[in-house]
DNA sequence: TATGAATGAGGCTTCATTCAT
DNA sequence: AATGAATGAAGCCTCATTCAT
């Protein structure tokens, strides 16, 4: 932001550069053939072999990048976590008069978000391997749900403040929310069970899960 | 030809059932050796040397008894599944007056079975394995959360139906009041994330839930 | 033949022959199991097991009825070369006039008996065997091509003898005779090549084969 | 870039072909391992912790250079046919004028071919194996038998054109004298029957099948 | 730094054989 | 004598990792 538009001018470009450049390129492009690999197999099932030709680069560079299996395993977890984990950010957007509506919104797209194929396989993965990389999950919490609930939070903080909510612990109400999300749909979709996502039956969900929260977090009419 | 009517009329002595004594008693103790390994380790990442050295046996004879390690791994699940899994059962005790407080000792109850280390344990298991035994889920269903929900939801219908609850589709508030119990603590614990599941906690939880599920459904103060 | 009908009357039979009867029908009905699974998979390729199954015993009667696999390998050997090779046995019949359209005959015979499906097998079998097996060779040819040699070589030298072909070395002239017939046909089959073994093409061998075998041994024309 | 226009003009010094050079010795280094055990212990017999000994290289390293057992054995037997296999080749040095002593040669040469250490192996195998590997036996026939036949063929007629012998049908009669080089020692030879091999004694049966062939096919004496 | 051949441990499975019933 | 469960050695193959080029 505040660097001049002469940051490294003309001096070291040649080869520092562009070898770092080539360096990352090449550790993105071995990222993306682990997570194809890894979200298809899991992490016992994946073999580093696969993952260098799904890459495109020889099983020695591998280990030129990372220090093995495991390594690249956790790398591309908090990478992919990090990067394609949806997460409910534009909820100011939703600062509008009308709260009921503004949450038929949100539990649709926490439902699809939720229901997106790579939160889906993210979450199958961490599951299966937490006992094998206890630490992982902590960055799938962070940058997936976690931070959901933080904005959602706020959010339901900010209207609580409003008074068009009556809430006494956002945090809570704001879990309550997001898992009561995954009634029907998510949760039986986390075991492949056969299910209705269809738009209709997901928006459907959606409104009665709104509902069920404005009943309990609603303004009381009395 | 000269035997009696009445020839071993309530068991069969031979060698027959000792023999089939003792094979059901070496299958069940390869069980136990799948289920530990299994539980620890996953499909994938358990050996078949591991269970055989763990249940006692050698390799050969996880093969005189199961088809091979998928095979050994679908009878683990199953039979855990359907023995170990549990479920809600008792709840027509809960056909007390007091509604909410049953609801109280449902949640709870629910809480903590959702906690057990065999629940958890093979919820880790299924949802990391789905993809490869995609029947196995049904069984999880089947005689986990599936069967829970049915009882929940013919009590919900009948509390209902005496005007204690006002639920218009009993299967879907079952379905939300067992997803509810999973805010806080059991969802974080499926991701080992560290989590205080301390008995006064856990009963804390269980009465919020029941007083939200209460707030959905309980009978509206005119 | 001089035995009366009252042979063994009622004192011994109760047991011991009845026994030595089942035994010896136990040890046939494995044999015919051996014999299937050994012409199809060779000697290292057959599993006990699979002639147990075959055989319609168990495992263990196999090593009660014989000593091992390579035991039995043996046995099943020996005793389908004795039983089932076909060797040129009425020979004598072809004692007629005319010396040429006998030699037609044998050689078509020959030519059949050794595209013969069993003498086949029997014959890929010990090829491939021999060096573990060595001694079963020697069956083979005895009760195979050995006894069918010194038949062919007796007719040949009655006929020698009776100035109807000349031949120094009816042995010899036995043996040349049988390789004879494997031109073409026989000589192909047994490396599995693609060859026309129509009746028609078995026929056009066989005659130009014994016309051959005449140009030989036949009586000089003068 | 400012390589001159005769880069690397007659060869390429690169890794390339060094790497080349050494994967192609390890190669064959393997099929030397296999072709030892191979032909020792046939197919099914064969252990890849054998050959690998044998080769002096890993288990893996085999792996690496085959698909897998079966590829291996194919590979052996091909490229060993192509390579091993004898066949009468240098028969254009018998187009001197006296047919019958080069007849005589010619089976003499046969005779020694087809027991060549080899050529028996490679027999046995086959006939072993040509149920489980039908496509190798058409190689052991075109780099073997078959190509003796041709060379064998074209000559007879030559002769024949040339009136020293009178046959209709040069690739039957062929096949006729090579079969009949395989009476008495030869055919004994594969079943593993004792023998006697000697020089004089194969010297002695190659006179005598040529003079039986001359007396098949010579001129006849008017 | 990129490559991919080499390694050898270890995985799943089959097998001949034994032995208690 | 018949059964078939148990055994453990051995078979084929895959894998993560190393290392020379």
């Amino acid at each position: 932001m505040t660097s001049t538009p002469t940051d490294r001018p003309e001096s070291m470009p040649d080869e520092a550069s562009a070898s770092l450049c080539q360096m990352r390129a090449k550790r993105e492009q071995i990222l993306q053939g682990a997570e194809k690999v890894f979200l298809a197999s899991g992490y016992e099932g994946a073999s580093m072999s696969q993952i260098a030709r799904e890459a495109g680069v020889s099983k020695g560079t591998l280990y030129n990048h990372f220090d093995g299996k495991a390594s690249l395993f956790s790398a591309f977890f908090e990478e992919r976590s990090k990067t394609k984990l949806a997460a409910i950010e534009a909820i100011s957007r939703e600062d509008g008069p009308d709260v009921h509506s503004s949450l038929r919104r949100l539990t649709e797209t926490a439902i699809k978000m939720m229901l997106h194929s790579t939160s889906m396989d993210l979450y199958r993965i961490i599951v299966g391997e937490a006992g094998k990389f206890p630490n992982l999950a902590d960055a799938f919490w962070r940058y997936g749900f976690g931070r959901t609930l933080n904005n959602l939070s706020d959010w339901l903080r900010r209207r609580s403040d409003a008074g068009e909510l009556q809430i006494e612990d956002p945090d809570f109400a704001a879990e309550q929310l997001m898992i009561l999300c995954q009634a029907r749909i998510v949760h039986r979709r986390r075991l492949m069970l056969p299910v209705d996502d269809s738009p209709e039956a997901i928006s459907r969900l959606a409104n009665i899960t709104a509902d069920s929260f404005m009943k309990i977090y609603g303004p009381h009419h009395q």
